[in-house]
DNA sequence: CTACTTAGTGCCAGTCACTGACGTAACGCG
DNA sequence: CGCGTTACGTCAGTGACTGGCACTAAGTAG
């Protein structure tokens, strides 16, 4: 009867009730004491059902991830077609702003959930990774060079990601005003790029 | 009496062959469908003793990382002063690309593995994480802006990500040429960066 | 040679993440 | 109302990982 009997079977609400309890409960015991046992009983479901949303422990807090990665491939996809690389990432990551500022409330106990847990640091990378590997797909439709699409979508969103961070820390500007202090100092690391060498091959 | 009487218990020992069993089922069956009980046995120790050596069934892929960070850390701490942030790393780069080089017999087969586990590619990610970071550390400590660090630091792993792999595709050309070749890309690229821009909180 | 110390190990019991199989309750539809 | 589909509960397992304790092979001091 933990069930409320009111509330329609719909897998939706109890993957929603999923997420809700694991934050809570990674946060206030952190996330190695907290069993997914747990995590069921508070959100009124069996743990079977746990991992039936979700693959295991971690992924609880990476939902959505897709939908960023997806969105970024379009705003990508989408750019005037006169940019040069860099632009076409900053145009990108600024089209998709709203989706993290709209879901501050939710973001900024799960950052600071994952900046203190090791397994879900890496769980993070991984994520970052396979959205960077979208995004290079994405320039290299647009005709970038295949090397150089790796690099600029690391680059670019090494950017990205500094400026969320400055943006957690720094809330009283917006995250576009953070972003784009971070292309600026991209653009100020790159006038001091090494010069190009002689290689051995030529 | 699977234990050689005539070797020593160095402890090093059952390491290396924890490490080199591991290596081999991982090839042989996958990581899945490895347990550490199987292992341990093939290594001729207790499952007991391989968590005494490695904290998790991955990290007994991930020995000498630490070596890697130190010895990069070290070299951008050593780089002439004159040099320019993304000048400093590829001084660095070049100067620990002996250690790669040195250990391509076991690092091929260690990479192939890697690259088709997820698990394995995660803690990777980690590892890279971690090394960055201490890269950004050091060029901190030589009076780089913080947030430029940071920066610098990916793109310059990014760079030399990008050399790894391609030096692993094609052998025929040295790791240092491939990597000069990346640096190259880096400034093709940094000359396309986005012209810097009025913001909003000006 | 003995006693003491230290490191590396074997063995055992236990927790917990995660999975497969099977039965059941709540819908959606004709 | 019957009926298929979907989400869920329950149970029995496997395997990664941990703590505790005893043992054995060194080295070291006396």
């Amino acid at each position: 009867m933990r069930y409320p009997r009111r509330v329609p079977r719909s897998g939706a609400e109890a993957r929603r009730r999923l997420q809700q309890a694991a934050l809570e409960l990674y946060r206030e015991r952190g996330f190695d004491q907290t069993t997914t046992a747990e995590i069921a009983a508070r959100a009124g479901v069996n743990e079977r059902t746990f991992f039936r949303h979700f693959p295991d422990k971690r992924e609880v807090l990476f939902d959505g991830e897709a939908d960023l990665r997806a969105a970024l491939a379009r705003a990508v996809a989408e750019a005037p077609a006169d940019l040069q690389p860099l632009e076409i990432l900053l145009f990108a990551f600024r089209k998709v702003e709203r989706i993290l500022e709209d879901n501050r409330p939710f973001a900024e106990p799960r950052l600071h959930v994952i900046a203190v847990t090791p397994a879900l640091r890496e769980r993070d990378l991984a994520k970052t990774a396979s959205i960077t590997e979208a995004v290079a797909e994405a320039l290299r439709r647009r005709g970038v060079t295949d090397r150089l699409a790796g690099l600029a979508a690391h680059t670019g969103w090494a950017a990205f990601h500094q400026a969320i961070q400055s943006w957690i820390d720094d809330s009283s500007q917006s995250l576009d005003a953070h972003l784009l202090q971070a292309f600026d100092d991209l653009r100020a690391l790159s006038a001091t790029a090494p010069p190009a060498q002689a290689r051995p091959g030529d």
